[in-house]
RNA sequence: GCCUGGGUGGUGGAACUGGUAGACACAGCGGACUUAAAAUCCGUUGGGGUUUGGCCCCGUGCCGGUUCAAUUCCGGCCCUAGGCACCA
């Protein structure tokens, strides 16, 4: 090859251009999801087309799906990586609204959009496999899926309080309300009383929760989903009224502390409040049930509020101390969560004392830290309790349990309960059933039937899709239905069993029911008999690679989870399991702050693509820090990459044609420890260190006038993933006529190559570093010994020195204790 | 309050299993090339001291411990980001 006909300037403009066409038109990440080579499917969580483009923040994500799909492409894997859409919701029904502009024409504007960009970054995707959730090919079969729900008893409909948003005229999930506000506007929620269709996503807690030990996750993604399923062990009890016209049921934790509970409390939803209510309370009780009913989510959970609730009237009996003790309701106390009514323990529970502070209700000690100096376990002062005590320990005051620890305690209690018949242990969680349902058009129609004789009825599948109507007037009624309420050829339908007059619902699904099994669409995408082929889906699910932010722990990955345990179940899928292995890509900063358009503070990276180019700025994004941390972006980094890019392209051309060249051997070893190392860190995700050790081989090279064709070759392929046009430029100078991605392949190395046959061993006295030698790799104690000998710098400080202890660590370190 | 990360030079960040702290870069400083600038290249750069081509001391949020040796392990705190939060 003539070096004189190729510049050694990088024109990555050109180089770019060249090789994004060249891909498209030669489609290399074209999967074959029949060959018989080992698959790998890596995924990013498809994006919602928002208006706001995408900055550099965004494109980390992606450009990690990239170099993990290209690297494992090289590694002789046949990967499918596919490009989606989410696109049903409320942020584009919103703004379409605000533009005025069809939310479906709206849609596919953003769409080509999120599309050319995804493109500019010169990530591969195979676009035949791209769909969007809102086509009805697509929903169709969500659509099915509800149905499938529906039939196992997973969906239903029912009359309850939920979180409403004034502003978006919708129902919404618990996971989409944040301190009492809707996540998407921020408008303060409101409580509603509305039917509302549910998925019973409860009856999974225990598995959602257990088999997070079977995945490759981050810890704090499988922490946020153990916190948010919130399961807790403890008891249930009985409470009989002194009366004895009834029970009172409660949950605890602490059923260890039963002898201290001096009273108890009811939520004020609770049915019993009208039951158990003494005649001369009734007003008063009644008052406080209707203001704690119109006090707002944020109200009741306004911070520190103070404590207040109301005596009934009615008393209970202490099941194992027969004690008679006040039931009061208070709105400390959540209708939803156990049973609605606790035993209160003012002695060791933070709530419970500051409420029995408050109204002067009897505070016991009935738990206490350690034994020592007790005399009498069950004759324990209570006196100078001055806040509770929340943490285990031993049981006093509490009769024959006097004296147990809290564990052996608990189980014991929990066996005499059961004797009487009064108790059990129980497990209770936080999480509740999934709210499916909102009153907005841009969603899939919920496919069910109301039919005056035969009741609720699922659409057939032969009739799915329900087709989203399209219409003129989209905008949210605010009455609590969907717009789709006002369109009458719609809502008037056959039913299905009977054939009389029915009505449709016209309800939607919320946003994550698209995204909560797109990933088995991808093998499959066209497939009209199926939502998915079940030989597919045990070929190419689950998912080894899910890349996406961490902002969708407890919301889609819970959800998506759900249902494919719930498909599972059913037998449509062969796994419970949906994604291997998660990676969450650290957020980028810039100035202090996340970036994000509100805050002004985004790069653009089409300036940066202009600029530098886009392997540049693809380097650039990963050598910036780890890639699952947070890290800062500074515009003045980029330089150093930039650089980096110049020199291998120059040197690269420089030495492409060195076809025959034998290099030195010290440069031949340096280049394999250099694979070595640097296939390690790319394996491991290091792609930070990964770049330094191509840097720092780039400087060594930079010492020899030249090197041979294989190093450069080597460097191309290893540095393709990250850099895929300089390279794959490279790759086609240095005479091969097929795309790297598809001919490259990994370099390999030599072990004894890559090892080193000198080492240099600090040499420490008292733990200080005194020097360095140069020793044969493998030299043992007394070759070592003797070449210290030899450092006079060294025997000066051992020098009228006593040896007290001589360390001696292979290749590592030695180190004199001397006295 | 609870859960999960994080805290290392002026900056982003390195450091394998406990074994030379600060790799690789950015910025800074000095120099080469240039009429000049840009680009490029070379040198230097944790702090302090010093008898200054050398050497010494200090230093990984704070305090203590284990060890010949700790950014790394253990105990106790502080700060910070995110999540949950009257969940009994």
């Amino acid at each position: 090859m003539s070096k004189e006909n190729i510049s050694e300037e990088f024109n990555f403009k050109a180089i770019d251009k060249k090789w994004r066409q060249y891909w498209e038109d030669n489609k290399i990440y074209k999967v074959d999801v029949n060959s018989a080579k080992e698959k790998y499917y890596c995924l990013d969580m498809f994006p919602y087309p928002s208006g706001a483009g995408l900055h550099v923040g965004h494109w980390r994500g992606y450009v990690i799906s990239d170099v993990c799909s290209r690297l494992k492409l090289m590694q002789g894997y046949n990967v499918m990586h596919p490009m989606g859409w989410d696109s049903f919701g409320l942020p584009a029904e919103n703004d379409a609204i605000k533009l005025e502009i069809h939310p479906s024409v709206l849609t596919k504007e953003r769409i080509d959009n999120f599309r050319r960009q995804l493109k500019e970054i010169g990530a591969v995707y195979d676009w035949d496999l791209e769909f969007a959730t809102s086509d009805a090919d697509y929903y169709k079969w969500t659509q099915w899926i509800f149905v499938k729900l529906y039939k196992a008893g997973l969906a239903y409909r029912k009359m309850m309080p939920i979180n409403f948003c004034p502003s978006c005229k919708t129902g919404l999930a618990n996971e989409e309300v944040t301190g009492g506000e809707c996540e998407r506007c921020g408008s303060a929620v409101e409580k509603r009383d509305m039917y509302q269709w549910m998925l019973r996503i409860t009856k999974y807690a225990d598995r959602l929760a257990d088999d997070l030990d079977k995945v490759d996750w981050p810890e704090s993604v499988k922490s946020l989903q153990r916190n948010w399923i919130g399961r807790s062990y403890g008891a249930r009890i009985d409470f009989k009224l002194a009366d004895g016209s009834r029970n009172i049921t409660v949950f605890t934790t602490r059923p260890d502390t039963l002898f201290g509970a001096t009273y108890m409390v009811v939520a004020p939803e609770h049915q019993l409040v009208s039951k158990i209510t003494s005649p001369e309370k009734m007003e008063e009780v009644k008052k406080y049930v209707e203001s704690a009913a119109n006090k707002s989510e944020i109200d009741r959970m306004a911070e520190n509020r103070k404590k207040d609730g109301v005596f009934t009237g009615a008393y209970a009996i202490n099941p194992l101390s027969g004690e008679k003790i006040p039931v009061w309701i208070s709105d400390y106390v959540l209708a939803h969560y156990g049973t609605g009514a606790i035993m209160c323990v003012p002695g060791h529970d933070t709530r419970d004392f500051e409420f029995a502070k408050t109204f002067g209700i009897e505070i016991r000690r009935v738990i206490v830290k350690s034994l020592d100096g007790v005399a009498d376990a069950s004759k324990v002062s209570s006196d100078g309790l001055d806040e509770a005590f929340t943490e285990t320990g031993f049981m006093v005051n509490s009769g024959a349990y006097s004296g147990l620890d809290t564990e052996t305690g608990k189980m014991k209690v929990i066996e005499e309960l059961k004797r009487l018949g009064i108790g059990e242990q129980s497990i209770n969680y936080k999480l509740r059933d999934w709210i499916f349902a909102r009153q907005r058009y841009w969603g899939e129609p919920i496919p069910i039937i109301y039919c005056d004789k035969c009741g609720e009825v699922a659409v057939p599948e032969e009739d799915l899709p329900v087709r989203l109507p399209h219409v003129e007037k989209y905008k949210p009624t605010g009455t609590g239905q969907s717009p789709l309420a006002a369109i009458e050829e719609f809502v008037n339908c056959k039913c299905p069993k009977c054939s009389g007059p029915a009505r449709r619902e016209t309800d939607t699904m919320p946003q994550w029911a698209g995204s909560s099994w797109y990933f088995l669409r991808y093998p499959n995408p066209k497939l009209d008999s199926a939502p998915f082929s079940e030989e597919l889906m045990k070929k190419w699910l689950p998912v080894d690679l899910y890349i996406g932010g961490i902002e969708h722990a407890t919301l889609h990955l819970l959800y998506a989870r759900f249902f494919v345990k719930a498909l599972y179940d059913m037998g449509h899928l062969p796994f419970d399991e949906p994604f291997t292995k998660l990676f969450n890509q650290g957020i980028i900063y810039r100035n202090g702050s996340k970036m994000s358009k509100s805050r002004g503070n985004v790069v653009n990276p089409d300036e940066i693509v202009e600029k530098y180019g886009s392997d540049c700025l693809r380097m650039f994004e990963l050598f910036i820090g780890p890639p699952d941390i947070m890290c800062e972006w500074k515009d003045d980094g980029i330089v150093g990459v930039s650089k980096f890019l110049k020199r291998f392209y120059k040197i690269a051309v420089n030495n492409a044609g060195n076809k025959n060249y034998q290099e030195p051997s010290e440069l031949l070893r340096a280049r394999h420890r250099f694979v070595k190392t640097a296939s390690e860190r790319i394996n491991a995700f290091q792609f930070n260190t990964f770049i330094s050790a191509c840097m720092e081989f780039l400087n060594y090279l930079s010492n020899f006038d030249r090197c041979s064709a294989e190093t450069i070759s080597a460097m191309c392929v290893m540095l393709s993933p990250m850099a895929p046009h300089v390279c794959e430029e490279l790759w086609s100078l240095m005479g091969n006529d097929k795309s790297i991605f598809l001919s490259g392949k990994w370099p390999s190395f030599d072990e004894a190559l890559a090892a080193l046959d000198e080492v240099s061993i600090p040499v420490q006295i008292n733990g200080k570093l005194r020097g360095t030698i140069n020793a044969p790799k493998g030299a043992d104690e007394e070759s070592v010994k003797k070449l210290i000998a030899a450092n006079e710098f060294i025997a000066k400080n051992l020098e009228g020195k006593q040896v007290v202890k001589f360390v001696f660590v292979k290749d590592k370190i030695v180190n004199y204790v001397v006295k």
